[in-house]
DNA sequence: CCGAGCCATCGATACCTGTCAATATCGACG
DNA sequence: CGTCGATATTGACAGGTATCGATGGCTCGG
């Protein structure tokens, strides 16, 4: 852990930590933390993340999403930015279209911070 | 499943679908798994659970963790009670103190759910 | 270079949430 | 009983967020 914590991005933060079960998070890796976990405490994302990382290829396009829910194309355009910002999704543009991709790394760091239960 | 998705407390639904990264999850599975991942999401309320489950015997009382915060005894509590209706903190009463114990289970299978990728 | 389609951004609005001070509740202990 | 200390609840307020319609920037095909 050469960085100080509060130069990291909330995807590099997660990686640096004991499972919160272990030991007391302390007050800057929380507030590190909590934008990933609030990325994810969504419904509507946390569908658009399940359609992209269970999508063929592994990756899907912002017009196949769309049609996937009863909103608005800026209401889910939104939400694709939320969870790209966080780092949890991917994106490229290729020709017209936009193309979004689970970050395997990002989630999985999640999951082993909170994971030292199932261990 | 026997029970419909609706009927299913939040901690319920987590434990029994796939891996999110597997198949797309369901509207209903989405609003059911949303309100705990909501209840981790801040930063209070993550290191109130880290305090929780890697304090001494796996309990303590709120009266510890007011000390550990900056903030007043109700915010505490308003939180507390928050990470204990999404299911994730149990509650007992013992004498004048309360104390809050980490439900393994809860986590664990909110991490199963969102562990797809780690495997 | 112009129109069409894909996606993002903007501005507005209604709702949700984190926080506090004040107050209530509930046991324990004189 | 009456008080005191530990938690919870209530009410109020500021800030955040989900959503939409309108609009703008890009890229391709003609």
């Amino acid at each position: 852990m050469s960085k100080s914590l509060l130069e990291l991005t909330p995807v590099e933060a997660v990686a640096c930590c004991s499972p919160v079960t272990r030991e007391p998070l302390s007050a800057e890796a929380a507030d590190r933390i909590a934008p990933l976990l609030k990325a994810l405490a969504d419904p509507v994302r946390l569908r658009l993340l399940s359609l992209v990382a269970s999508h063929a290829d592994g990756e899907a396009c912002v017009c196949d999403l769309n049609d996937a829910f009863d909103l608005s194309q800026p209401t889910i355009s939104h939400h694709l930015k939320q969870l790209h910002e966080a780092g949890l999704l991917d994106r490229e543009k290729r020709g017209v279209w936009v193309y979004y991709r689970l970050n395997d790394a990002a989630l999985g760091d999640l999951v082993g911070l909170l994971g030292g239960v199932a261990a």
